[in-house]
DNA sequence: CAAAAAATACGTGGTAGCACGTAGGGTAAG
DNA sequence: CTTACCCTACGTGCTACCACGTATTTTTTG
């Protein structure tokens, strides 16, 4: 029913995730809807930037937050950037708000839990592709609880982790001190304080504790 | 080939994950294989055990790790003592000394990534099922390199975390310090300390970002 | 080349986290 | 009833972490 650009009515997808097991469960539970095609599939970031540029016909794009390499954040920003016009639905395991906030600002059109059914799935998809959002149930309850209608404003600068930062932070991950760290790579102690002070910014962070639980959903741990 | 006590040379199996994207994909990877047959499928570890109440034909129980609820470690020690004959194949995104030890002491016979192909998943789910086991790759290394084979012994007693301290974690989780979680709980300061010292001991870690890591991936917040 | 960002580094100071030892009351299991 | 475990609680002391301010060198970017 809904008007679009493309010649028939069926909904063009691409599959980003780097399990083949979920890539193949959600192409499964699409199948029998008819209007959904999947065409593509990647398991990389990198990857579905290629198809991208092979496959001019997409709609929406359906991208799992946490892959290796590339993150679904900055995929999305690719995306973004350089396809104006296809929808992101972004996928995860979790929901906290920083990671929603995240995927808002890097433009995506919505946010399905991976506990979702096959009927919230393909809602969602339809949705999204008529130009309009969704958000699991969850998810909304989260950006309702942070009314910080900021953090999708101001906050929308730059949590960029630098490529020291995260070295970093995986050493510190393996319980190593900052003496430890410090000696690990030829620095100061006072400069790995630095990063140390850095990242709780960047991440919004009161200590380790929070830090580490932000590195885990990002990905950012070997 | 493999001779079993079953009247037919078919594999019956039991997926149990509470996603169900992943249960979805891997009944479909699995069935161009026509020797492997899921007769049932559960998303949690409660319902998992009432399928193994009425099917008494299985012969693998496939499951995941980390669930809400009851653990895969739980179940996995459940179907141990209740239905020794099942062979269980551990499935999960990590592979952590930790965790595969724990997945060992609780009888698994195998441990797969969730980032298996195809033809990974269902040579290993033959390979338990007729007696063997199977570890991927990722996973016999972690085990290589920490032959600490003290762990599976020793350390095989209870790192059994009670509720209180469990609840205490969690509010670790969230960044709240000693003395805030003391008033929460009215109880004492020093209390939260030693709860906070008997988690690390039990877990072995040195510190909070060490617990944290531990709780994640034991699936123990929220 | 100029501007911006990243990586390096120092000082001062507070306090929360952690080590180690000890112990009494409640409750469930043998 | 005894044993074991959990939850509770205190004392002492150390130090790593963190707050806040400042600044130079190197690299990247426009």
């Amino acid at each position: 029913m809904p008007a679009s650009s493309v010649p028939d009515t069926s909904i063009d997808l691409l599959l980003v995730d780097d399990h083949p097991m979920i890539v193949e469960g959600i192409r499964q539970m699409l199948l029998p809807e008819t209007d959904l095609r999947v065409v593509a599939q990647a398991n990389s970031g990198k990857q579905a930037l290629e198809l991208l540029a092979t496959h001019p016909g997409l709609d929406v794009v359906l991208l799992d937050l946490s892959m290796p390499g590339m993150s679904g954040v900055e995929l999305a920003c690719a995306i973004r950037d350089n396809w104006p016009a296809i929808r992101v639905l972004a996928l995860s395991m979790f929901h906290d708000h920083a990671t929603v906030a995240e995927v808002l600002e890097a433009g995506g059109a919505g946010y399905v839990l991976k506990t979702a059914s096959r009927a919230e799935l393909s809602l969602a998809i339809r949705q999204v592709a008529a130009g309009r959002t969704y958000f699991s149930q969850d998810v909304a309850d989260t950006l309702l609880q942070n009314r910080q209608i900021t953090s999708s404003l101001e906050a929308a600068d730059q949590p960029a982790i630098t490529r020291r930062e995260r070295e970093i932070l995986q050493l510190i991950a393996r319980e190593h001190s900052n003496l430890e760290i410090a000696e690990a790579l030829f620095i100061s102690e006072r400069t790995v304080e630095t990063h140390r002070r850095n990242l709780l910014a960047k991440t919004k962070c009161k200590s380790m504790v929070g830090l580490i639980q932000y590195a885990i959903r990002h990905n950012l741990l070997s």
